[in-house]
DNA sequence: CTTAATTATGTAAGCGCTTACATTTTGTAA
DNA sequence: TTACAAAATGTAAGCGCTTACATAATTAAG
């Protein structure tokens, strides 16, 4: 039956059946079940008979069908990852270590990105399921009820990223985006500024987002300030949204001292937009981005934010799912650290911008 | 049997089995073969058991299980892309158009990246081989030739991307990076520069780095001039090389007046580097880069730039291997065409310097 | 040297689908 | 009607592995 469906296969490629797990047992005279054995735990075949079967499996040039192994194994060695994308560096960089450290221990990535789309994410997740991933890694800990649904159903560990939990229910590694944008928001009240404008990226969909809104409204209200709508704006995390946005905050009179952005991408648009409209950083007013992406220090002046730790998140996801997979306890949720990195676009405000205090406070 | 493999399975996540097609024949009192069917191609199933069986579907909240379709159709509705990095901003871009369009045909993606490791690349090419990838993205041509092989003797489709070859022995998607540099290199001369400077990226492993230092030399050469090797540096794609390697090239006397980067990156980085040597761009040093990140327009002065159609060629990259994977004839070689963006970083060489054209040419 | 305990190997039954081929049902034309 | 082609459905044989259990070979202990 097999050559009758390859003489019926379309198409230009002729596919080659590469010779089975069955031939290498022919070959080097052992039973199937120890040509497997040696492939999955070489140490358990006498090393004779291992010799026998590495020299049949080099000579025929075989290759384990990954389909046939997962079918038969239930496990797949493959982890995937659903993010929001890969336009953002920063995601970017996670994903990379994220990869790196799963091919490490021999599992494959399987990746897909849905534009802060929670609806897609769900279709890309049930996709995900169906190709029977061993576990998947999101970002954030707001999605679909249905994805909690069918992972814990199906028994699929997975992994919420970029977000810390201390509520147990859900595994989670990340960092306190609310806390590390107080922190942020606190230092520019410290230094003296009042008025304060906000380029938030969209919280819609986007709970890191939300985090570090509602991170920035905290430091506001320890100090007994409030936050002023006029003085907030949402975009997306573009350069050109950046620009944007400040131009419409620093049409605003009195106008913001400050501005605090959702990324540094829409900071350092505003940085740049604020050149253009020849207002001096930090003398005039002052900005602060969150990532710490590689520009940030080499932007002039070179950019005040927070430093995310993605490359460190990306590895310790994947070791975590990886320990998860394999059944080993693990600690439910995972917090790093977030460095507030105070660079030069920050400074106290001008004198009479400073004594304006009162219109807030 | 099965029940005895459950009882043994380790770890905390008790795999709850679903359904299995059986189970959705039995509850919709159909064969297996028409669930299937009706799974694949719904419109091969009358209306009426069609009805039962996408009810059944539904009751049981039944999940194809990918490893058993892969096997029995020797297909896994999958595609594997191996890049050098998702660090460099322009790739990312590339595959995310990439997998969203092989999404849109129902296949997922299963990414690797090598850091330009030329025989990491072969190694994770084996595992997307193990995976059963239906077909493979490949940046650049020039690989190891294990892969060729490989790929080849598996009848494999693959396809080489960011490159244009007219050979055609192998299929490619994407640009002519000599072509596209040696016009931008033009250019420059032709505004009147002689000395050029020349910061590339690191031409071992890398075809399109070697590629775009020939579009360079090309220029040159056509012109009559010569490439001083003490002008010539190569970097990784940072913007902290940009910066060192524009330090090293200001400091050559009599200096370059203009400087060729490898990508946006570097050239970003030796813009900003030129402020803080105190040289104004472009008026005594003209700077151009590659790539067309969205940060080139935004920097100030903004840059000369080629703009590379990441994003089409993805699309594209994933349409050709789509059609290619179900036997459709396909053009071996796709070429994209590559603008130059002439912005404000370069303009002809200060005078005095434009003089020296004796010393060169 | 036995004999029991241990370790290595073989046998063969699945894993959950797809699909060739056989069979039945439906549609169409005379 | 009847005859026949076309379409829908069913039957069951794989797809290429893993692994429970049985058996054989080796080692350890007495």
């Amino acid at each position: 039956m097999n050559s009758k469906r390859l003489q019926n296969r379309t198409g230009s490629q002729e596919k080659e059946n590469g010779p089975k797990l069955a031939d290498i047992a022919r070959h080097a005279d052992v039973s199937t079940a120890t040509v497997s054995r040696f492939l999955n735990d070489p140490g358990s075949v006498r090393a004779e008979r291992a010799g026998r079967v590495r020299r049949a499996v080099e000579a025929l040039g075989y290759v384990p069908n990954g389909a046939a192994r997962a079918l038969a194994s239930q496990r797949s060695k493959t982890v995937g990852a659903v993010i929001p994308t890969l336009d953002n560096a920063i995601f970017a960089r996670g994903i990379e270590s994220f990869q790196r450290a799963l091919q490490e221990f021999g599992y494959t990535l399987l990746l897909a990105s849905n534009n802060y789309d929670l609806d897609q994410e769900v279709r890309q997740i049930q996709a995900l399921i169906e190709k029977r991933v061993d576990g998947i890694l999101l970002v954030g800990r707001a999605h679909r009820p249905q994805v909690f649904q069918r992972l814990n159903k199906l028994g699929i560990p997975y992994l919420s990223s970029w977000t810390h939990d201390t509520d147990e229910s859900r595994p989670t590694i990340g960092f306190d985006n609310r806390e590390a944008m107080r922190r942020l928001t606190s230092y520019l009240i410290d230094i003296g500024h009042r008025r304060i404008g906000v380029l938030a990226g969209h919280t819609a969909d986007n709970d890191r987002a939300r985090e570090r809104v509602a991170g920035i409204k905290d430091a506001l209200t320890a100090q007994g300030l409030v936050a002023d709508p006029n003085c907030y704006r949402e975009c997306d995390y573009r350069f050109g949204d950046g620009r944007q946005g400040m131009r419409m905050l620093m049409s605003l009179k009195p106008r913001p001292t400050a501005v605090v952005c959702g990324n540094d991408v829409i900071a350092a648009g505003a940085l740049l937009e604020s050149r253009s409209l020849g207002l001096t950083v930090p003398a005039q007013v002052s900005i602060i981005g969150f990532d710490d992406l590689p520009l940030a220090k080499h932007l002039h002046p070179s950019l005040t934010t927070a430093r995310v730790p993605a490359g460190e998140m990306g590895r310790r996801a994947a070791l975590h799912l990886l320990a998860r997979i394999s059944g080993k306890p693990t600690a439910m949720n995972e917090k790093l650290d977030v460095e507030i990195i105070i660079r030069d676009t920050t400074a106290p405000p001008p004198a009479e911008a400073g004594d304006r205090m009162a219109e807030i406070g």
